[in-house]
DNA sequence: GAGTGGTCTAGACCACTGC
DNA sequence: CAGTGGTCTAGACCACTCG
């Protein structure tokens, strides 16, 4: 089997970059995701199916999906089939929220949207969201409660263009996680984020809302939030009241 | 082939619980890793030879070492083998230490040795790492400078049996990270660990180590590390100053 | 050139799901 | 039962490293 699929209608590109057929495949998948062959939560076509359309080998095929699999961008389920990673899947929920009560145990969370409101892309949004100045952006604040008692005020900042017809109703109706919604009804699936962490004094706005004393330490974590094709699409800033609550990360 | 190893004189045993062939395999070679069969930083037999060693086929040794190269135990390289993962390689320095500047690029790192002295591990340390009321610990208080300025303090708590003679001293004469040191004079190697972070106030101490006000704002790193066999072998917690840095995250 | 890991294939069989 | 992913094998060839 020749080293390139480029005789395949999907890829009549002669790229002088070599990388093993597997690899050629998986972008393959990736770019018919990001086309929204299959929407998530669906399956993807069967191993053997995929092989015959790539003209490749099923453990070729093996090969891309587990790495895909690995990405979190696909989900095998043994004797059912492959399916495309959702948010709506309650695995995913705590997928970007690593924030866990100190005294162990779940506690069931909200998300209470207090605004959300219009404006144009100042310096900081053409940077992070790679907009142009002046471009529509959406801003939401929010407020996120476990166990009934706020523990995180979030600033959200959107590019207006991807999420049309967001508002501040439309994030009242939906129940569930923020990506779930984004995924539902904006098409727009969050695969990787990069967050920065650090310390800083509650402001008096957010600690009324959290219910500290102004001054307080709070846990700032900022947000970049990337879809297929590590193209940013979220920008966020949220103020964690650690009391009783800390952010959990594994490192390996 | 049969689908246990159970004649290898490895693993005698007959066990209940099936798992396929290569996870098998696997647990060989963490035991092996963990016997000190192969020492951090050395290549490990070929897989031509493990497949002997272990009467199966090289495609099987393969997955093995592929999942435990994801687990970041071992490390591949094309043509030349394939070597246990070392602290002391220049690519994994950073693995467990994920504080950057906010101003991006990278700046030199020293840690400074403040005090080492024995104890008898109280409620916490019994709990945290896993030992009998009593028996001897470590604690370490030291400084971490980056650019020349404090940005962390850190206080670490060893079981004293894991490390003996380990002393101010020691840890003054060591160059490079303290795991690379735990590794190469104690045989100790931290392959995994669970961080806690939460925003607190600067106490008086430390808030004048770190040249910052009483009061301010620090990220407090509480950090548990593991050995091999999900072992804890030490407690730290640390303080940041995030001034000008700040923890970097990835999510996925 | 010999030895290593990396890729690709083809085929057999197992384990799980759902009709 | 048919169809899916999961495991295991054997063999061919490629890409890289080093002496």
């Amino acid at each position: 089997m020749v080293q390139s699929v480029s005789m395949l209608p999907q890829t009549p590109v002669d790229s002088p970059t070599f990388s093993p057929l597997y690899r050629q495949i998986k972008d393959l998948i990736l770019q018919a995701l990001d086309n929204g062959e299959w929407r998530p939560g669906e399956a993807i076509p069967s191993e053997i199916e995929l092989a015959a359309r790539f003209h490749v080998s099923q453990g070729t095929v093996r090969k891309a999906i587990d790495e895909m699999a690995a990405d979190n961008l696909l989900v095998r389920r043994q004797g059912k089939g492959t399916y495309v990673a959702s948010h709506n899947d309650p695995r995913a929920f705590f997928r970007f929220l690593r924030l866990t009560p100190l005294a162990g145990g779940i506690e069931p969370s909200k998300s209470v949207p207090l605004e959300c409101w219009r404006a144009k892309a100042g310096t900081e949004a053409v940077r992070v969201l790679g907009l142009k100045m002046g471009e529509p952006i959406i801003i939401v604040r929010r407020l996120l409660e476990f166990a009934e008692k706020p523990v995180v005020v979030d600033e959200i900042y959107l590019p207006g263009d991807v999420f049309p017809g967001l508002t501040l109703d439309v994030l009242k109706e939906s129940t569930g996680s923020l990506y779930s919604m984004f995924e539902t009804k904006f098409g727009v699936r969050m695969i990787r984020a990069e967050e920065r962490l650090r310390a800083v004094a509650a402001d008096r706005v957010s600690a009324e809302l959290l219910n500290v004393p102004e001054g307080s330490p709070l846990l700032s974590v900022e947000r970049i939030s990337f879809t297929y094709g590590d193209r940013p699409v979220e920008w966020r800033r949220g103020l964690y009241s650690t009391a009783e609550h800390c952010y959990l990360n594994e490192l390996s």
